[in-house]
Order: C-alpha cells, then structure tokens, then sequence
DNA sequence: CCAGTATCCCTTTTT
DNA sequence: GGGATACTGG
C-alpha cells in the first residue's frame, strides 16, 4: 500500500500542481493560468502515472505541436527516467495519421494516402471550382482560398456548407447551391485520388471509431491515461474524439485557459472547456493561480486586460514576487521609427547583458514585421522569426515536395501537374494529356518514361525524364534522392525567380531536414503535419549569430512561451484589434484574449508600441488611436511615453 | 495551346 | 501593393 515514490512531487509543486498530479483516477480539469506551472505539472503527472506503474506507452499525451509534446517527455524523462520517452505523444493530427495508417482498410482508405496541406486543397479545389463555373465571367464568386475556408469552416463547427455561408458570407448566399456542389466534387475528389485534408485526418478517425466499436474499445483500452493540453482550443470533433477514446474508464485530464482561446478561426470553441464538467460528471476542477513567470505589475496589467473578456471563467493572477517595472506604451510618429525604437531598446538591453534570445517582438499578422526585420537587417541584430509564411509554403519548397510526391503516389494529380507545369512549353492541356497518359499506363511514376506523350511535349521531357530514371526509391536513401531533384530542379529555380541564391539556401536546408529521416512517406508527412515553423529568414541567417537570436513571432506561435522582455508591435487600433473584426463581438473578445496571451509572455519588461497616422484602406480612416485594448488604463499601470517629442538620431 | 499582359480582389492567425 | 485569375495575342 504504501508506495515509495522517486521523486518528492509534495516538495517540487505548490498544493494545486500537486493535487492535478496524484488524481490519477477519474476525470480532471485544470485551469491553468498563464505562467502558472501548466508544463510543470504535466510533466511531473506522466513521471507520476510511470512511477505508480502504468505502462508508459498507455499513456496518451495529446498536444497543440509535437514539439510541446517532446520537450515535456524530455524533461519527464529527466526527471525520472527514459521509460518517459516511450509516452505516446503528438497533435491530433499526428495521432489521426497514425491510427489512420494502420487502420486505413477498415475504411476504405488507400496505405498510401497523401496528406493535403492547405495550399494542396485550395489547389485542388480551384481546379473544381473552374470546372463548375460554366460562365467564367461570373461575378462576385468566392475564390478557392474563401471556399476552402468556408468548407473547413462547416467540417470544424459540425454545421453545413450553407449554415457557414448564411452566418458568415452572406454576400455569397446566392450561389450557395454551386458552393455546395463545389464542395461535393471536392469530398468526392479526395477520395478517389486517396486525399486527406487537415480535417479529414481528424474526421475519419471520428468515423473510425464511431463505425467500429471492436475498435473504438481496443484503442481506448490501450490508452489508460490520456492527457490533453490546450483544451481550449479544441474543436467539437477534437472534444468527440477525445470522448470516444476516454471509453469506460475515462481516466482523462484536460488542461488549459479559457483566457487563452485564440483559435476559433479554425473552429476552436473556449467553451468546450467550460463544458467537459458537463460531458464528464465528475469531473474534479483545479485551478492553477499562482504566477511564477511574470512580475506583479505586468500581472496587474495582464489582469486588467482580460477583466474585459465577456465571458470567462474568473481567475485573477497573482505573484509573491516583489519588485518589477511598469509597462509602457509607446507611440511612434511611423512605422519605422517604430522599428528604430524596438531596436534602440534591443541595443540597451544587450549592453545590460540581456541575451537576445530573451527578448521577444510579437506581432497580430505576419506581414508587420517586415519593416522591423530591414532595420533589424541593418543593424546587425541577429533575429528568427516564428510563424507568418512557413518554409514549405514557399513555391520553390513546393516544386521539390511535388516531385517527391509522385515517387509515392503516381496518382498524385497535383503534384504532376505542378511539376509538369515547371516545364518549357508545357501548359495546362498538356499536363493533362500527360498526367492521363501516365494514369493509363499504370506503371508508377516510371510512367513518364514510357507512357505514350506528344512528339512536341515529349522533346522537352528529356531532362525530367533522366532524373525519373536515376532515381529508385528501393536503393536511395531519402537525402540522395532529394540531392537528384535539386539538381534536376536547379536551372528551373534560376529562370523562374530572380533571388535565386536566396532560394537555393532554402533547398540546402531541406535537404538537410532529409538527412533525418529513412522513409520518405514519413518524411512528406512531416512536411504537412509539422512543417518547421520558422520562415525563410531563419535559413538564411542559421549560421549567423549561432542560438543568440532576436525571437521575431507571431503571437499565435508565442503560445505557451515567455521571455524577459517582451515587445508586442502594431498596438494600434484597426491593427490589433484588425478593422475586420471590431463589428463583430465574438471575434472582438478573441482578438482581446490575443492581446492577454501577447502580455502574459513577458517576465520583466513589457512595451506596446504602435505608429500614429496610418492609413487603413480597408475603412479608409486614418488609424491613431492604441489599441482598444490598452487605451484608458491608468497610467498607473500602463505607462504612456511619445516619441515624437524626442530626436532620434539614426 | 503557351505565355505574356490586364484586371480584380483581398488583405490574420495554423494543423 | 501583391498574388491569383481572366484574357488575348502569337
């Protein structure tokens, strides 16, 4: 009865941590609050089940990205020993892909089925979208991007293609019968080329289950402990599966901060974790309150922000750490002496011996920290950024991926057409012709070779046909065979762009993320499921400046991080919160809970800045006011500083 | 049927 | 101010 344990869990957490880690029984809800010990207690939960004897790979770790999952088996595994290496662990979709690709007959799924990014099913549904349009000159038709929101959007919130554009494109109404047969064509489409969306991953395991209940019960009986972090940004298929899985016994913890939601763009809904007491009776709820990261007057702040959210479970954070300095706000007569600020503040902080590593600028969209980025260029501060466009977004990226692709899916109609397309003088028609004749052949990608092909295309194929030829998937490992397309696809990248040399770095890098790996199946599903998360900067400057980076991010990559100072950018309102969403209040209170998880990042030294003057073409007003956000709070908590009234040199 | 040019559209966040 | 789409000339 009496068990010895490892390590002094009583000694290690504060009383709430605690309790989370030895009710291992039963259902559990922990509300988490920023900075409140959340990995921690995570990761001393898995020590603890290993120690009380469960079988680690019984253990489900469900995460937002592998990485999370990793770095807290990692130190589960430091903390005990490596038996907490063998957790199950991963994102939903990775656990999707997994079971899928192991159960895949029991739904008439191929082995082989590809995994569609987003830029690989806004593609294909552009394709159907331009064969249902009989009257090309149609106006005012959502575009493949709005349609694969729209569709991505129903699958998510379990609503029809018709509630989505009712609610939320009413403009489209209309035309809601050819969205709807576009969507048909789409689920039909995927299917017959062994398609799976994002989505898909995730509703096919649903289904599976759902259909099989043999399996439904083996799969929850092998996983006696299952563990989801992030609740809050789950979605109701998320939440279904996690139900389906937690079967009988329903030994599950959920983990999250409602105040922390941001993804409801992608279906999320915060109060599926205000709900999980409902869909769990008896459900034990801890909240976590005390703050170790940040000092209290960045909690007074941070407090005050989220005291606006609408709805929300209340919880006030608090920290017995004494001391610290006041947030600022600070207005910029630009853009760009914004960017001077930042790194004028980046230089002082240096001198003071604050690694660059520890500074963060987080930023709403991608885009607004280009004019940073040059100034940060010319300065020489070594930088990384994290989130915006991803490095397989990039075209080049994607020529590569698509001819690696065929190798594993000759039926692969988009790759084909994208690498065919990549040809001199081969247009739409004759991609096609060619991807037919391929098809017909039925001899794999080796097609290419002898499938019957126009005389006029057939001459300019000769290189691209060489490169089919060398390469043999049975011999070469992942790394040679990508070395063989890099150099085939070189010359291409030479005519097509002219910052080549830029882009060529990029392939050297992926190269070497192929060194990695063994099989490339694995390796593609990778490249979409947990594609590297920095952007094509972070190639370019990989040697320079060594792990000592300036962190550039968007705030939705932030989650879960902290540095010592932090500098949230373009807190300027119709920036943040963006013009788009300030009519509408349910996207307003998210914006809102992005600004909390923007502050809460910091630990010292917290500053918004934002340019006065700038011109929103989307309202036509001139935008120079803070964000909403900030405005009206006592310059007793937030400070408020101009730099207009100074001289800055540069 | 390819490739170069005009036009229109939409501006977030990510697995 | 850029990327995708539609159009048109060769």
């Amino acid at each position: 009865m009496k068990h010895k344990f490892q390590i002094e869990y009583e000694k290690e957490l504060n009383p709430s941590q605690y309790e989370a880690v030895i009710h291992t029984k039963g259902p559990l809800l922990v509300i988490a609050g920023a900075g409140s010990g959340k990995t921690r207690t995570l990761t001393y939960r898995v020590a603890r089940l290993v120690e009380e004897g469960t079988a680690p790979s019984s253990i489900l770790l469900l995460t937002f990205t592998r990485k999370a999952s990793q770095e807290m088996l990692k130190r589960a595994t430091g903390l005990l020993d490596n038996r907490c290496e063998r957790v199950s662990g991963g994102t939903f979709h990775s656990f999707a892909n997994y079971i899928l690709r192991r159960y895949h007959h029991r739904i008439g799924l191929d082995t082989g089925f590809n995994i569609l990014d987003r830029d690989d099913s806004e593609a294909l549904i552009g394709i159907i979208r331009k064969e249902k349009l009989n009257s090309p000159k149609q106006v005012s038709f959502p575009r493949k991007q709005t349609l694969a929101n729209i569709f991505s959007k129903a699958v998510n919130k379990v609503l029809t293609v018709e509630d989505v554009v009712f609610d939320d494109y009413p403009h489209f109404s209309e035309e809601r019968g050819t969205i709807t047969a576009i969507h048909n064509a789409y689920e039909k489409r995927k299917r017959e080329h062994s398609y799976l969306d994002y989505d898909d991953l995730l509703v096919y395991l649903k289904t599976l289950m759902e259909e099989h209940p043999d399996l439904q019960d083996s799969l929850s009986s092998s996983f006696e402990h299952i563990m989801v972090d992030e609740y809050q940004d789950t979605n109701k298929i998320q939440a279904d599966i996690v139900s389906l899985l937690a079967g009988r016994i329903k030994n599950i913890m959920a983990v999250g901060d409602d105040s922390q939601s941001i993804y409801a763009f992608r279906g999320a809904n915060f109060k599926n974790i205000m709900k999980f007491p409902e869909l769990f009776p008896g459900t034990r709820i801890i909240a976590l309150e005390e703050n170790y990261r940040s000092d209290q007057p960045i909690l007074d702040l941070t407090n005050i922000i989220i005291e606006r959210a609408p709805e929300k479970y209340s919880k006030i954070l608090f920290t017995r750490r004494t001391g610290g300095t006041k947030p600022l706000l600070v207005r910029a007569s630009n853009e760009n002496r914004q960017s001077a600020f930042i790194v004028e503040k980046i230089q002082d902080l240096v001198r003071n011996d604050v690694s660059l590593n520890e500074i963060a600028v987080l930023f709403r969209a991608g885009y607004h920290s280009f004019d940073l980025e040059i100034e940060l260029t010319r300065n020489r501060i070594p930088f990384k950024k994290v989130g915006g466009f991803k490095f397989t977004e990039s075209s080049h990226i994607k020529d590569i991926l698509a001819h690696l692709k065929v190798l594993i899916n000759s039926k692969d109609r988009l790759s084909w057409q994208r690498l065919l397309l990549l040809v001199d003088k081969i247009g739409q028609q004759t991609a096609k012709n060619i991807f037919e004749a391929i098809l017909e052949e039925n001899s794999g990608y080796s097609g290419i070779m002898t499938a019957k092909i126009q005389k006029s295309a057939s001459a300019h194929l000769s290189r691209l046909k060489e490169l089919f030829s060398k390469i043999d998937p049975g011999i070469m490992s992942v790394q040679e065979i990508g070395e063989a397309v890099v150099d085939y696809y070189l010359p291409v990248l030479r005519e097509q762009f002219d910052d080549y040399p830029k882009r060529e770095k990029d392939l050297e890098h992926l190269l070497s993320i192929m060194e990695r790996y063994n099989s490339l199946t694995e390796f593609l599903t990778d490249m979409a499921l947990e594609p590297p998360n920095t952007s094509i900067d972070d190639s370019l400057s990989d040697n320079a400046g060594g792990d000592d980076r300036l962190v550039l991010s968007t705030i939705h990559s932030a989650k879960g991080l902290e540095w010592h100072t932090v500098f949230v950018i373009w807190a300027l309102d119709g920036r943040f919160p963006s013009s788009h969403s300030i009519n509408n209040p349910e996207e307003l209170a998210e914006e809102l809970r992005l600004m909390y998880v923007a502050a809460t990042r910091a630990r010292r030294n917290l500053y918004f800045t934002y340019p006065k003057d700038v011109y929103d073409r989307s309202t036509g007003m001139i935008l120079n006011r803070p964000s909403r956000f900030l405005d009206l709070i006592d310059t007793g908590i937030l400070g408020k500083y101009s730099l207009d009234s100074y001289c800055y040199r540069f």
